[in-house]
DNA sequence: TTGTTTGCAAAGGTTTTGCACTCCG
DNA sequence: CGGAGTGCAAAACCTTTGCAAACAA
């Protein structure tokens, strides 16, 4: 939490339980929940919050660094705390979404033989492998 | 055309002129535009034409594997003819997506790779890359 | 002819906005 | 206290759907 808290004063925003509750359960739920599930799952503590205030808190953590937005193709957008870079691996039959930690050189590598070819200055990336995961290949 | 034409006798889908009109679009305009894009620049040649149906269109064409639907974190899809399997990058200054197309065991031996560590069988990807365009270096 | 496709309007779902009230600093 | 943040309801978008008329095969 201490990293969201500097976060916050460092973007002159103010630190409001909201945002806490908000960043606390992306914090420890990576299942990369969408605005909706995060309203769901949160509102049993506080049951006085807003969807409303969900996107709003979403647009200001993502704006500030902390949390990145992703889309999976699906019709909403999904939200994950942004630690390291990483990409992501879903399961196009049970929709999990799962981490994928590559090393750092690696996607440097490919940062660069892609800034190389186009003449694009590259500054990020976004990875999706999609297929079958492990449970659902078994069941 | 003849592309066309085969896939939707294949799929057992009716060659209409509307089919044809987007699927033109599509091939003669490389900037991956969104449906109300397509929309807008087709109705010139075909005033009758509805959105609904440049969306019916789409999805036909989408699940038939002649176009690929891509989502590079803007509010609404967009469309691309695919030919052979590609990754996009986007200019976060003009908002423009150019395609890049590594070589194939480039690709390969990433999703080897990640499916060696992930225990998923991995089917497809997407990988965007984000940054600025010459053009706008320049400017 | 027959089943598919179109075009319109309406509905559905996600995200944003306006505004009065509340609360952090 | 003052300005930022919240919560509600309404609005704004994008996309899908239902249905009668039009059309491809």
């Amino acid at each position: 939490m201490k990293i969201l808290i500097e976060n916050l004063k460092n973007n002159n925003l103010k630190v409001t339980p909201q945002r806490l509750t908000i960043y606390n359960y992306l914090y420890h739920n990576h299942i990369h929940p969408s605005a909706e599930t995060i309203y769901n799952n949160i509102k049993e503590q506080n049951p006085t919050i807003s969807l409303a205030t969900v996107y709003k808190t979403l647009k200001s953590l993502k704006d500030s660094g902390l949390v990145q937005e992703i889309n999976v193709g699906e019709d909403s957008f999904r939200y994950d705390v942004q630690i390291t870079p990483h990409s992501h691996i879903i399961c196009t039959k049970c929709n999990s979404i799962v981490d994928y930690f590559p090393e750092d050189n690696f996607i440097d590598s490919i940062q660069d033989k892609v800034a190389k070819e186009t003449n694009f200055q590259v500054t990020s990336h976004q990875m999706y492998f999609y297929g079958t995961c492990k449970d659902c290949l078994n069941s």
